[in-house]
DNA sequence: ACCTGAACACCGTTCAAGT
DNA sequence: ACCTGAACACCGTTCAAGT
């Protein structure tokens, strides 16, 4: 894959990382409505038409962002694959790696969440559109997977839904909570985030999926998971978050 | 609650209804990018500066939009209350009568999910976002209601989960799933929708939450709620959408 | 061939001037 | 007291003119 590009070609690609770079510190600081195109030229030192070269509109840098934003997430789920232990604790995993790649990069995780509403949505190109989706489709079937491995173990039975379906509904529930909670957090529940997470498992004791949350002790991967996994990553989280996130599985220690 | 109005008064709600029509039909057919201040006026045949002598944003129109979209669902929600049988048929109903919101009112359904993103949610005053969080909680606990009512008919211990922390993981899985399917409708899913409100449901079993779905027909439900409650709402559904519907739930006839 | 920045057609928002 | 519409400070987007 090293072709050799000109330095005409390094110099374009470099100012496309700088561009979407600028706009990501921007949307962070600033959020959507504060990203514009005279601020990223601004900071960049470049005029506005310059950035038109390289991406058609607004929208586009954002799908960008986007795309980077879930592929990243993708190669952290893919870390967490090499957990060792049965499917459910591999599954549990992902719900944990999922909370915190969504505390470690919160102005990403609302830039997704604006690139799913229609409007945004329009501006895309079909070839972004087509982009954040695949991306998407890659994670489901890579999860799917921990599912047909459960199948395959004996551990779960494929009769009331596929390994595909069930993947949704774990997505949905966690994407869906998330969502709900950072818009209206004063909802009568304790520690909503945790609930989310059991609501998770115990659909997963529904299917039913073995062995039960009643029957294992799942708690244990989760702290597996953060002392062998992503010490770095939970470390540089400012401490507000890793308390959240201790919150969130109530992990103690 | 009939206190009289004064001429001046009643014209003034007046507009401010036709205030948020127009922008609703616009949201409707232009989208959220395409909603502005000049076509509401124009439309109206009033100046840009009436329109801020009742909303102070953009925003405040969506968000009073949102509320009066989430107060017309609470309506469905009581009216699908009173429909006779156990606790979990009742919570059923609500799955039904949230697929039949969705669908009855696409462009309200994208208006509010845009308000749940941050960028937007920051402009809002603190009067609107208390509002819109409130229409929201009014619904949980209506819903929580039924799962008390299970725990007092003997059908629901309330070990696992509180009745709120339950129509939370539900709410989550429906809204979460409705979100991510109208992003990417192309996952490797036979029926999606219809797998999203599976979850709903083996997530109920798994609580346990009685009687279990393999013990009882709960499609059953889904026909009555349709010929019992909502006729009129359905037969209005342009034929596209009546379809979908019946897919959801795997409806015959 | 690539970059610029002026120009255009809109935005949201404000407010002095009218009725 | 209420409404207007001009004015302002920005937007996203385009493109002729430069280098």
């Amino acid at each position: 894959m090293d072709i050799k590009l000109t330095r005409k070609q390094r110099e374009r690609l470099q100012r496309e990382q700088q561009i979407l770079d600028t706009a990501n510190q921007l949307l962070g600081s600033q959020g959507y409505l504060g990203l514009t195109m005279d601020k990223i030229a601004e900071e960049m030192e470049y005029s506005k038409g310059t950035i038109y070269q390289h991406f058609n509109c607004k929208e586009e840098i954002m799908a960008r962002l986007s795309i980077r934003y879930i592929d990243n997430l993708q190669e952290l789920f893919k870390r967490a694959l090499t957990l060792a232990g049965n499917a459910r604790e591999r599954m549990s995993a992902m719900f944990f790696v999922y909370a915190l790649f969504w505390l470690m990069r919160p102005t990403d995780f609302n830039n997704t969440q604006l690139l799913k509403t229609a409007s945004l949505r329009e501006k895309l190109s079909d070839e972004s559109r087509e982009s954040l989706s695949a991306a998407e489709r890659q994670i489901q079937e890579m999860l799917a997977k921990i599912a047909y491995d459960a199948i395959e173990a004996g551990d779960l039975k494929s009769t009331a839904m596929s390994p595909e379906e069930i993947v949704l509904g774990l997505w949905a529930t966690t994407y869906g909570g998330l969502l709900i909670l950072t818009a209206a957090p004063d909802l009568k529940v304790s520690n909503p985030y945790y609930s989310l997470f059991q609501t998770a498992s115990i659909f997963l004791d529904g299917l039913p999926w073995h062995p039960l949350s009643t029957e294992f002790a799942y708690q244990d991967v989760y702290h597996r998971v953060c002392k062998e996994l992503f010490v770095e990553e939970i470390a540089s989280l400012p401490e507000l978050q890793q308390e959240r996130l201790k919150r969130f599985f109530e992990l103690e220690s």
